[in-house]
DNA sequence: GGCGCCGATCAATCATAGCC
DNA sequence: TGGCTATGATTGATCGGCGC
């Protein structure tokens, strides 16, 4: 590991005294800069299998981007997805996560089938939501606040 | 629309600014590693004692300081020769206030 | 050889603080 | 008081490593 810390500054030109390092050209695969085509109102067809091979999680098909957010009908609407690829869940899938997650913190992959058919979410997707949220409570509990949804902040 | 936003409305909603100590701190010590600005949770914590605010505080105060610098990549970049500057100052003093490596036991 | 999890991080965004 | 920028926090999703 410490041989990254000699990392290769190779893009080293006459900037100055703030040469590039590797962290600074760290680009992250962006999930879908979503579909470049135009979503016109009417296509409500939400994301499709989830990538079996586990790589692309994304549709491969640009077509199978949703902008259900566009509609604006917040009500009940499956994922949508901004113009960064960003899902934004809506708060009816969100509360139906943390219901599962109340009940138990770990997915089986039956449950996991069932909850994103139900949300209408990728199986990934409801995957990385319950890690998050692992992650979340740990981090909440450094803090010294309480995981347990009774909450009771007095003052 | 809202119901969407009142879901965070309690976290982000108030905030403040760190202290221009603290600040100072998290610069000194991002500019002086700008090779590898990636402190270990010792050394998170250390900052974080150093400037009264919560391990996650500075690593968020990292996540968001290398982004928004990769962001100014291109444009002029002061704070990098402004903290550049005081290093070598410090340097000529004899002393190395940024070194953050070893666990300074301060007596 | 693949899958899920963890820990850290990224990248975009939100919402407020702070300044003019 | 109103607009703009700076800044801290949130969060879906990614990266690398580990164990089964």
């Amino acid at each position: 590991q410490q041989q990254q810390q000699q990392l290769q500054q190779q893009q080293q030109q006459q900037q100055a005294q703030v040469p590039t390092y590797k962290w600074m050209q760290v680009k992250r695969n962006v999930p879908k800069p979503v579909a470049p085509k135009t979503n016109p109102p009417g296509n409500e067809f939400v994301g499709s299998a989830v990538g079996t091979s586990g790589t692309t999680v994304y549709a491969t098909s640009a077509t199978g981007a949703v902008s259900c957010l566009s509609s604006g009908t917040l009500a009940g609407i499956p994922g949508g997805f901004n113009n960064t690829g960003r899902t934004n869940f809506t708060n009816k899938q969100l509360t139906e996560l943390e219901k599962e997650f109340h009940f138990n913190k770990y997915l089986t992959r039956a449950r996991r089938i069932e909850i994103a058919s139900a949300l209408q979410l990728n199986e990934t997707q409801v995957k990385i939501w319950f890690q998050n949220r692992r992650m979340k409570q740990k981090k909440r509990m450094k803090e010294g606040l309480i995981p347990s949804d009774n909450a009771a902040g007095s003052g | 629309v809202m119901i969407l936003r009142s879901r965070f409305l309690d976290a982000r909603r108030k905030r403040r600014n760190f202290s221009k100590q603290a600040s100072e701190i998290l610069n000194e010590y991002f500019y002086s590693h700008l090779s590898n600005p990636y402190p270990s949770e010792e050394a998170k914590e250390e900052l974080a004692r150093k400037c009264g605010i919560t391990v996650s505080q500075v690593s968020n105060w990292f996540g968001n300081k290398r982004i928004r610098y990769k962001k100014n990549i291109g444009k002029a970049q002061e704070e990098a020769n402004l903290y550049a500057a005081k290093k070598a100052a410090a340097a000529f003093a004899g002393a190395s206030p940024y070194s953050m490596g070893g666990a300074s036991q301060g007596t």
